[in-house]
DNA sequence: CTTACGGCCTGGGTGC
DNA sequence: TGCACCCAGGCCGTAA
């Protein structure tokens, strides 16, 4: 499942094929995932790549309509659950579920394969960029400790689900939350507001560790996450409590527990990440 | 306004 | 062999 840093890896692979690049012709399979294909259809032909960066878990690649015109536009692309980008040779077999070809100047094809089609792409002219991603809150790498804590510090929701909320951070999905807290020691569903200061600092710490080691190890491949050159991450490997349902705990001896938190799968060690004061339904 | 929750989308994996 | 069921991330509607 893409998070931050497997995006993060797809946008660095991206960067080193893709500015520069004219894009030819456009190809379309299946189009629910697309939000406007015959604006994909309209725009991209003939357009220039400009940059790709990152804006969370969504990448963001810069457009420059056909010669001369000066008009820019961005290609938004989430991968949600089970979406690949693969820029390779043309003649390369398709592989199934792909669903949009761009035929690039230098006789490369750019296809985005989409097993769930949970991703989106759509186009953003210059005006809309703006209202797509303003919405979103703090990069958890770029966020100074200040403006991590401030954005948690008194929230009443479960903190597991305060980290998953686009709104609050950028970026996080269910796993890096759950690594972070392990590492940080907090039990996912403490309330942001129960927080102490010096937790919510740890936490900070343990968010920006988990986060710049899995992008060292160019993600997590737990299903079928591969990044821009095919290649599979390795931090799955360094996991301590995602799908560790059952097993030993690696800083002592404590059993690594599955529960559902913020509507997720949760993996946490119950003697590390001590759970809040159950005071449950107080209601007449 | 904030939070919680259920449902929806899709299809691979699992278990019977 | 078939098939019901689970689950994932984001989003939306609804309720408290």
């Amino acid at each position: 499942m893409p998070e931050l840093p497997e995006v993060e890896t797809v946008v660095r692979g991206l960067r080193a094929v893709l500015p520069g690049r004219r894009i030819l012709t456009v190809r379309l399979g299946k189009v629910d995932f697309i939000e406007d294909p015959a604006a994909l259809e309209r725009d991209l032909p003939g357009s220039r790549i400009n940059s790709v960066r990152r804006h969370g878990k969504f990448i963001v690649a810069e457009l420059e309509a056909s010669t001369g015109s000066q008009v820019s536009f961005a290609l938004l692309i989430h991968l949600g659950m089970t979406g690949q980008i693969v820029v390779g040779p043309s003649e390369a077999p398709v592989a199934p579920h792909t669903h949009v070809f761009f035929a690039l100047d230098d006789g490369r094809e750019f296809r985005y394969t989409d097993i769930r089609r949970f991703g989106k792409m759509r186009i953003l002219s210059a005006g809309t960029q703006e209202a797509a991603l303003g919405k979103l809150g703090l990069d958890p790498l770029e966020a100074t400790q200040a403006e991590f804590v401030a954005q948690l510090r008194g929230r009443r929701a479960r903190i597991k689900a305060l980290l998953l909320d686009q709104r609050v951070l950028r970026g996080m999905g269910n796993i890096y939350t759950d690594e972070s807290l392990w590492r940080a020691r907090i039990h996912p569903m403490r309330l942001g507001a129960n927080l102490r200061d010096t937790e919510l600092r740890r936490l900070h710490r343990a968010v920006r560790q988990v986060l710049e080691e899995a992008i060292r190890m160019r993600g997590s491949s737990v299903s079928d996450y591969v990044d821009s050159e095919g290649q599979r991450g390795s931090f799955q490997q360094r996991h301590r409590v995602y799908q560790r349902k059952g097993k030993k705990c690696f800083r002592g001896d404590g059993l690594i527990q599955r529960a559902i938190v913020a509507g997720r799968s949760s993996y946490f060690c119950p003697r590390c990440q001590p759970a809040p004061r159950s005071r449950r339904r107080i209601s007449p």
